[in-house]
DNA sequence: CCTATTCCCGTTGACGCCCATAGTGCCCCA
DNA sequence: TGGGGCACTATGGGCGTCAACGGGAATAGG
């Protein structure tokens, strides 16, 4: 297995510490990542997290706009500024730094959450609503509002 | 890891002292800076501060203008006549002139973003705001353009 | 001579390294 | 088929190292 798939629940300990799902740490490591890379998402309380190709894969695409233009800026302000690098330590822990508690609300307990490709970090509360209204959503597109909007 | 990433903020002492986050300090090490170039942004209040190849990245912009009109001038006053030159002291601090003080407004506590090839120095709460609206600029460009689609 | 900078040292707290323990699933064997 | 034991994960905690930070002393420059 090759992709992050399910969620789990981690507690965080007395030093901030959270444990990687094992199967998560193994899908790393089958992949070659040697360093994890972390990014706010954009608009939802959550961060992304995968390997050095997902900020290759921003920097790509930053490479293509007009380096003195707004958009340029914003978008490496957000992949560079709002992202950073996590460490597993020897027992395959990361710690929940200020900087994802932050943008997350996590305080004592963090959800991973598999992607395909990367995978998320969550406060447990914030993802199961924010799942319920992905079902929601879903779920009205099969009742036949136009597909590929987005509802905010 | 060779690219400035994240931000951090860091308190200024009573002798105007800051510690540039050890993982920067990590990054100009690695790429060799043997002298860190501050330069006021043009149309922000914040500081670029990276090598003297950050120069090139202004000069290019210069380029760009006819040598004849008044802007070319301007600019060209404005980063190379307009910089500083920052020093590391022995223990990875680096003093916060009036010279950036002016500029960015910051008072006790100074906020460094990085932005890959270099970072920035920011007084937080403003960095705060323009942050909000980079996000807010991103959003509106993902909504126009084919929904649904995240970068993986 | 006075002030601003630089050097150096000590303290404190955060973090990484390591080990211990408990809970769980799995396998082998009786 | 049930029990014992092995393997491994999650989690807690001790401890050493290093970064952040404050402050005294030496130095330079006006």
């Amino acid at each position: 297995m090759d992709r992050f798939l399910s969620n789990t629940v981690s507690r965080i300990d007395a030093k901030g510490r959270v444990s990687v799902p094992a199967h998560f740490r193994a899908v790393v490591q089958k992949r070659g990542y040697s360093e994890l890379y972390a990014l706010r998402c954009l608009d939802l309380p959550a961060m992304d997290v995968g390997g050095l190709d997902l900020l290759d894969r921003y920097e790509q695409r930053i490479a293509l706009e007009d380096p003195f233009l707004q958009t340029a800026d914003d978008m490496s302000f957000f992949c560079h500024g709002d992202g950073a690098f996590l460490k597993l330590d020897q027992d395959g822990r990361i710690t929940m730094s200020d900087f994802i508690r932050e943008h997350t609300g996590v305080s004592s307990e963090v959800a991973f959450v598999g992607r395909g490709n990367f995978f998320q970090i969550w406060e447990p509360g914030r993802l199961a609503a924010y799942g319920a209204q992905a079902r929601a959503r879903l779920l009205q597109l099969r009742q036949g509002t136009k597909p590929g909007e987005r509802p905010e």
